[in-house]
DNA sequence: ACAATTTACTATGCGTGCATAATAAAATTT
DNA sequence: AAATTTTATTATGCACGCATAGTAAATTGT
């Protein structure tokens, strides 16, 4: 059996867990992105936007699709930044607070699951090993394909 | 600063490599996924539109509309399986096989990078956890969410 | 042989994230 | 103050993978 590539199995791997947190989500009719915007946002102060997509470790602009559904679904609101004309600050309604409690809890009962398989050390190590491969995706300094320096 | 969940670490490397891979497809005009289903095709026998999704870990389905632009930007034909009226034998052509080089390339140096930045033991925990963790939620025996076992 | 089931696809709707572009309101320059 | 640039946000096109549903050919059962 040949041996898999890293990128197979980080793909692999990343496809099963977001498979499940998006059957998780649909048992109450919600879906992983919405789940993990929900999450992020913070539940008394609100959130920006801008703010946002970073929290969740994604571009700013990745979440507008995700924000406007879950306004229409009545789990948002967007009030106007008092301070800034342009700003927006992200507040949960009760109903996206209810939401909000069972998304946590089934990422954290997830990262629970996984920690009572796996040691603590080799959990680490993983984590660090991802860490590094994203650096050095981000370093720029990796030769990948003949034209060009990525 | 928050320690992070296990979902996220997996989900923000694999968007970096994602990512990554993309931008170098994009220098050819191709893109990730035809990428991979250039590598998956059997350069010599074919490969079955069938064999071709589970090849390449992931549903058989989910590559109807890669396949169809595959074809129409000249990279691979599909051939009547002579042993079964059903079937299909996707072949590449000399375009699809040159850029299966590239990708193949891109794909290798990566994973060269990779091995030449970690140490073998930490990225063979790497694979071993990632495995593990699949497992985990494939053995559907976690309690995720209140109304059903996973 | 005929009917029922299974298998190999193909097509399509949906969710997700990126890139790009547009708009309007700061902030900065001049 | 006016002009330029930057920033916050939204919209949209594209790629990708899943789920579902359809079609046609093979297989199985009777």
């Amino acid at each position: 059996m040949k041996e898999k590539t890293i990128d197979y199995v980080l793909r692999a791997t990343w496809m099963g867990v977001q498979k499940m947190y998006n059957e998780e989500a649909s048992k109450k009719g919600s879906t992983m992105a919405t789940g993990f915007a929900l999450i992020s946002i913070d539940p008394e102060k609100g959130t920006s936007s801008t703010a946002l997509g970073p929290k969740m470790g994604m571009e700013a602009t990745s979440l507008s699709r995700t924000l406007k559904s879950m306004e229409e679904k009545g789990l948002i609101e967007r009030k106007p930044n008092p301070l800034d004309g342009r700003g927006v600050i992200i507040h949960l309604t009760p109903f996206g607070l209810e939401m909000r409690e069972f998304s946590k809890n089934v990422v954290l009962r997830f990262d629970e699951a996984v920690k009572e398989t796996i040691n603590m050390e080799d959990l680490e190590t993983f984590k660090t090993v991802a860490h590094t491969i994203l650096e050095l995706i981000n370093s720029k300094k990796i030769y990948i394909s003949e034209n060009n320096i990525l």
